[in-house]
DNA sequence: ATGGGTGCAAAATTTTTGCATTACC
DNA sequence: GGTAATGCAAAAATTTTGCACCCAT
């Protein structure tokens, strides 16, 4: 199966099930759902909209979020926010979690897997479910990092900017 | 020294530092970093806006913005972003991360050193370096799992309301 | 045909910013 | 006295909502 096919295929899916709750598919739902499975990771609303307008320009960004929305109480799709306001929305079965770098912006996955201990410690000890996915570290990334003539490896706290 | 007594040193300490910085000392940064040492928690900025308020009414949200970013900058304050739109903030120095229970939206405080661990694979793996504190768990809190029935200890994914 | 979904525009929420004034160092 | 900080109000940025119309079922 190509990768094409298989994207199809998850398009598919995600309306059969919005389909089996009793909602309606429609165009804009269509392009909404072909965007988040073809993106692969994390969008915005506005990119939603960007992607899908591209395709249909009447799609409202009033629409995007509405569709969203629909998705998340569905669980389909899962929303992070990260830095200033913005969230980010993505398919609720790619597990895995997001380091978000505070200084550039950018968004690097982790496998679910690797975490899977951090997960026992909160269920066993806190009686807290996390979310699988909706999740995101938020630190600086090994380039900034670099970029910023730091080490990095140490469990320190903030990098206070006294003296900018 | 009473609890009291080791506050009043808390906000001295980050006073002197925002002064070391060429900052001055205002009232309204006074009230501020009292209401944050008081509260020891999370806050809102319209929360510590609200308790300054309640000392000096004539102290703006904006400059609570304001305070609060500048004390950022210097390490002496994060914030995390949680549920839809509002960020809370609290003192650095309390190293603990947040379990925030999308359902009640309650926030329950877990120890760092719990989860060392945790980012020494981030760190080592991705060459990512989380901030300390600036983070958050979202998911179900043990009471909300409960109140749903649910079980809570799978680590299963996000829980559809398909037929809510 | 029925009612869920959409587009549009306006409101709501949270945070930021320009500017004149105040007050800290 | 010089300038950082403030209050105010207006703007920005993101998300939500009311309403009339449309279209999937």
């Amino acid at each position: 199966m190509t990768l094409r096919e298989s994207e199809d295929k998850r398009v598919v899916e995600v309306l059969a099930h919005l389909a089996s709750s009793r909602h309606r598919i429609t165009t804009a739902r269509r392009h909404i759902v072909t965007a988040l499975v073809g993106a692969g990771g994390h969008l915005t609303a506005e990119e939603v909209a960007a992607v899908v307008q591209a395709q249909d320009p009447s799609v409202h960004l009033a629409t995007v979020y509405r569709t969203l929305e629909a998705l998340e109480r569905l669980g389909i799709v899962i929303h992070i926010h990260l830095g200033h306001g913005r969230a980010i929305y993505h398919l609720a079965d790619s597990s895995h979690y997001h380091l978000y770098c505070q200084l550039c912006g950018s968004v690097q996955e982790i496998p679910q897997a690797e975490l899977d201990n951090l997960f026992a410690v909160v269920a066993n000890s806190y009686g807290f479910k996390p979310s699988l996915g909706h999740f995101a570290i938020i630190g600086t990334c090994g380039r900034c990092m670099e970029r910023k003539g730091l080490n990095g490896l140490s469990s320190g706290g903030s990098s206070p900017e006294s003296i900018a």
